[in-house]
DNA sequence: AAGTATGTTCCTCAGAGCGGAACTCTTCAC
DNA sequence: GTGAAGAGTTCCGCTCTGAGGAACATACTT
């Protein structure tokens, strides 16, 4: 809707992304009947249809009276990515303690297609309410987690992701250009954490550090809370040393293939 | 592997089954690459790359240095899938209490493709370990969850579901026979609740009843618990009742459409 | 420097998949 | 009770997609 991704090279399937299209429009219509997602993607009933079929019959999605849902197996899907992309469970639990210590949201998060993708998120006894949940994604430049996980990826890695993004402004202080992102990402490097200073959500400020394995990021953990009680002191001393401990939990609690 | 579900009607289109074997298999081996999906699958490597290309565009999986994994895209569906199947937060709240006021597992599981796939778990103080999980299958026979939702289905549903099932048993007091299983979920419809007396997993104990909106079965909730606790004393009397409390207070706090 | 593994691209042909239209079946209006 | 409107399902034919093989590129091994 806003940005075109990369169109890259090889082929597309076509009928797998007109299940996919159709997948979607599951998610977000309340259980729709067949013509209603004929309509509004645009293709035939019997297209629909068979595609339908296909994805019943791989239990993706359910037929009920009153329309089709998505199945129950993306739970399950759900669990196996929890724990392919970290050790979840160690995650948890960091993640809760560096919430409760700071009373703020904690969060963890990866890069993903160029973005930061929240694999969990805590809360402390006076977390502010954010729109952020597990699965949700937001830029990489505008977020402490993204910026923090930007830094210490190879050259390479970072100019790509860099080059493919639209950089959109979310809030007056909103890193838009990328000359801007790289002197900061090479701050960044050096301090060893990145800060949001409300360049995503207007009155939220954040820290996060790099959670790594060897070298290699594997992501990041943050904690999030309002510009009034994030003051700079507390925001560069304090609270970057707990979340600087938190990273160290997962990286040392987290055996990595 | 063990079943051949429904053949049904309707065309299958091929491409998208074979997406989904992709998708089962980056699942479930750790990182594959696309040489070793190729063997595995019996598929030409050209014909894993597009699909693969494919799948990535879609976000869906995510391309990493060590082989193809899923994207966290799931865990957002899955937070979708949960409010599309009923109203979770009201479900974790009263399973939860569930839990708390008998010490033991409670669950709450639905009817999908002729199986209950468990939404949601909780465990109480004294819980006992069992493999099941929010997304997991069992057989609609062989638990008490299963068996009271089933006794409450319409009667075609009712014997779909169960002609299209085939019996595999699990203990030595495994229901297997039709007919045996009919009866029983006539004495269900009667008395309200149902029970599995180690007929799913052996030493385990469950009292199930059924959540409704208006005539129609919604899901069901159960507790579970090992059966040295579970007298018949107890499982026909305090804890059917408060299982069918916790039935109750989700039917109530439920808006349904 | 040759050898082995991977990922990528190109090409071709069979047949899969899309759309259109016909057919059921249910639901509603009157 | 009858007709109309809408849903889902089936059928069919033509086009062009998508599967596979093989060649190419690239990265590691030894």
């Amino acid at each position: 809707m806003a940005n075109a991704p990369n169109e890259r090279t090889g082929r597309r399937i076509q009928s797998v992304e007109i299940a996919f299209t159709i997948l979607d429009a599951v998610r977000k219509n309340d259980r729709p009947s067949i013509t209603e997602l004929a309509d509004e993607l645009g293709h035939s009933k019997s297209t629909i249809y068979s595609h339908l079929q296909t994805l019943e019959s791989e239990e993706i999605i359910v037929r009920e009276d009153d329309g089709y849902r998505l199945s129950l197996q993306v739970l399950d899907m759900a669990n196996d990515v929890r724990n392919q992309v970290a050790n979840y469970d160690v995650i948890v639990d960091a993640v809760d303690e560096l919430a409760n210590e700071t009373g703020e949201i904690a969060q963890f998060g990866i890069e993903e297609h160029g973005q930061v993708s929240y694999l969990y998120k805590a809360r402390g006894n006076q977390a502010v309410e954010t729109a952020s949940r597990a699965g949700g994604k937001q830029p990489i430049y505008s977020t402490s987690l993204g910026k923090s996980i930007l830094a210490f990826l190879p050259p390479d890695r970072q100019e790509e992701i860099v080059s493919e993004t639209t950089f959109e402004r979310k809030t007056p202080k909103t890193i838009t250009d990328p000359a801007r992102l790289y002197t900061e990402l090479e701050e960044i490097a050096e301090r060893g954490y990145a800060i949001d200073d409300e360049e995503n959500i207007e009155g939220l400020r954040c820290v996060a550090t790099p959670v790594r394995n060897g070298t290699s990021v594997v992501g990041a953990v943050s904690v999030t809370g309002p510009a009034s009680r994030i003051t700079d002191d507390y925001l560069h001393g304090e609270l970057a040393e707990s979340v600087q401990r938190a990273a160290n939990v997962i990286e040392l609690n987290t055996k990595f293939s």
